[in-house]
DNA sequence: TCTGTTACCGTACGCTGTACCTTATGGATA
DNA sequence: TATCCATAAGGTACAGCGTACGGTAACAGA
């Protein structure tokens, strides 16, 4: 059995959902496949081009939400299969925006995207599709990102308030007891428990109201 | 000279600022201090915290965006502050939302953040504020840490297009000559390189008139 | 059969974070 | 003052990392 870049990438995927980028290394891919380390050299050049072939392999997924007729349901699908994607690979959400998405799959994802943006109302020129393209993106990859670490946050701690309180409480709960900051200790104390999916809608479709200009019905 | 928690943290944010988060590590802050590196544990309990202690460093920074009367500036000059803060040390970007921010001042920062939100019409209640932070932080995070990526890239390239294809060009180039992204090639082409300091407030800008319902007069 | 080239393989280097052992120091008690 | 202990400063050493590079085997062409 000889190897081959969508054989590395798989197992480097399969290590890095088990176990978290942190948990990867070239030993460990090397010894999944039955390796020495130094084969994976000669399929890719460091480690760095191995996390851009796991990310393009992520994409490959996402590009499968292909393109629909209305505008908004394009950009609606993509957005959804990126968060389901960070959602089952959690660390394709730390490397979400952390190096140029150049693989094709991301490509064509990136071209769907600005293919069904450049449709909307608002979107008048290349320069309103650079800047709403840019605005969907930057949304997309933050909004993943803080999702992810919430949850590993919550993972570790338990996501009910007292057992919340009683991980970070010693510190934060004491912060919060200064006083000093009203407003985030409102929200955290009162706040529902608003779920992720739903607050990733929401803000997405507040954003791309702003880039049409107007609520969408 | 004994040490301190500042003091570690300084040298730290001297070298990232100087040779990026990969070329930073426990020994060359120590040497950089004088010390052996096992001293730094004495004031820190790992490289994690190490980190938060360097974010939190740079919130201070942050946080002296103050308040303003309208809710909008101090929203604008935290979310510019921020920015700064980010082209100033590239390393911040990286860390952004990478960890729950949970410092005395990124929490001051929050703060004046999700005040000012509550004075914005259409914020109605504890959820639309809850919401409300949710976008604008996940844009933030997002647009920084793209910008960061993309001025990396820029710089490592050489960031007028004769040379930019020169480099990628072997590669992306070729792709975009296959005729599948023909939007993407047609905002590489004759896309014009707005400025990312204006791109980014003109987003800011969209994001906000989404949230508020309307566009800003 | 011999030779030049290519592909495969693994050892070894310099680096990392940090556990833990060793030594020095300051304060309290007899 | 002499003794003892608690505490802190200091550094060595380990396990693991990415990967440069030298050695070996296999194979194509003469």
């Amino acid at each position: 059995m000889s190897l081959s870049r969508a054989k590395i990438a798989a197992a480097a995927i399969r290590l890095a959902d088990a176990h978290g980028l942190d948990g990867l290394s070239v030993r460990k891919i090397a010894k999944e496949l039955g390796v020495g380390p130094m084969r994976l050299y000669d399929y890719v050049i460091n480690v760095s081009e191995l996390l851009d072939l796991m990310v393009d392999t992520v994409y490959a997924q996402i590009a499968e939400a292909g393109q629909h007729a209305e505008w908004r349901a394009t950009v609606l699908a993509i957005a959804h299969r990126t968060r389901a994607a960070a959602l089952d690979h959690e660390w394709f959400a730390d490397l979400l925006g952390a190096r140029p998405h150049l693989g094709p799959h991301a490509l064509a994802v990136g071209e769907s995207t600005a293919a069904a943006l450049s449709q909307a109302p608002g979107v008048r020129g290349i320069d309103d599709l650079q800047r709403a393209l840019g605005a969907l993106n930057a949304f997309i990859v933050g909004a993943l990102r803080i999702e992810v670490t919430e949850r590993r946050a919550a993972r570790s701690t338990g996501t009910d308030v007292p057992a919340w309180q009683v991980s970070l409480g010693p510190y934060l709960t004491r912060m919060l007891e200064t006083g000093r900051y009203p407003t985030v200790a409102w929200l955290v104390v009162d706040g529902a428990h608003l779920g992720a999916g739903e607050t990733f809608n929401h803000n997405l479709t507040t954003l791309l109201d702003g880039i049409t200009g107007h609520p969408h019905p």
